[in-house]
DNA sequence: CTGAATATTTCAGGTTGTCAAACAACCGGG
DNA sequence: CCCGGTTGTTTGACAACCTGAAATATTCAG
């Protein structure tokens, strides 16, 4: 479809030097960002995961079906997270009136208030990210952009 | 020290969009590169903790103690590890001739197999790579690499 | 030689994750 | 209406990961 000679097309076959370095550079940032990520939370006293959740319900509160669907984990998983943050009261259980067999997770206003104290002390890609131009940070978000899409 | 008006410049006092926008995808980069680590581990019937320290013995051997800071955990969290590894002939332990205190763990020939296929199956940023032209993978890789510098 | 420091392991305890089974509630067809 | 199948949640047993403290062996400095 495209070039004549060489570039743009890679099939898995023969990964090109430049690929292979790209995919170790992304490896140090999900590396990097995973750290950050689980020490910011150490910091508010929460697990990884415990975080996660509850950044998911400080958006919009989710029964715990979809609360699995969206941490890639099985429900039976999702009932333990949801007690030990229940326990401290970061979240609720609430029934839905519409079907009474689903549980509604739903953060807290003190759950809402350690969510939006954790996620401004996530620096992780806020400092290294200061260190780009405005130019480099568009074409690392077109890039990652294409990558997503 | 820069810039005269705007740009360039981004302290983390007040986050702008685009510098938001980044850091929600390279969350979404992130989430889909662990996903695809850790199926890709699964498929070698080996986690991903397994699946780390077996990459990291395949480049040199380490004793126990190196390898719990590479991994960045306690030391003693590394016996387990190595344990169900060497349990299965993929690593063993040898000892320091210089220094009878320290067990270095080497992968073994088989250890080296399957780690190679285990790299070979990884997808997770080759596939999304491919989607990029070779301009894109360039500002990608030098966008990476200021972020990390 | 003695005592401090280091490398590894063991143990207890907590969190995450899976899977199978139980249970309640919904729903559609007789 | 009621019955059987499906769906949402929880519980239980089990494995892996992870930490912290204590035990053991070895090194090293004085």
């Amino acid at each position: 479809m495209a070039s004549p000679t060489s570039t743009t097309r890679n099939p898995a076959g023969r990964p090109d030097p430049l690929t292979l370095e790209v995919v170790e550079l992304i490896g140090e940032v999900v590396a990097r960002f995973h750290e950050d990520y689980e020490s910011a939370a150490a910091e508010h006293a929460l697990t990884g995961a415990q975080a996660r959740l509850l950044s998911l319900l400080c958006l919009e509160p989710l029964p715990m079906r979809r609360l699995a669907q969206r941490l890639k984990c099985e429900p039976s998983n999702v009932t333990g997270i949801v007690d030990r943050l229940e326990a401290r009261g970061l979240v609720e259980r609430q029934p839905d009136p519409a079907d009474r067999r689903v549980k509604v997770a739903a953060a807290t206003p003190e759950g809402r208030r350690v969510a939006r104290s954790l996620r401004e002390s996530l620096r992780f890609a806020r400092e290294p990210l200061a260190g780009l131009s405005d130019d480099e940070r568009v074409a690392l978000r077109n890039a990652l952009r294409g990558m997503l899409g």
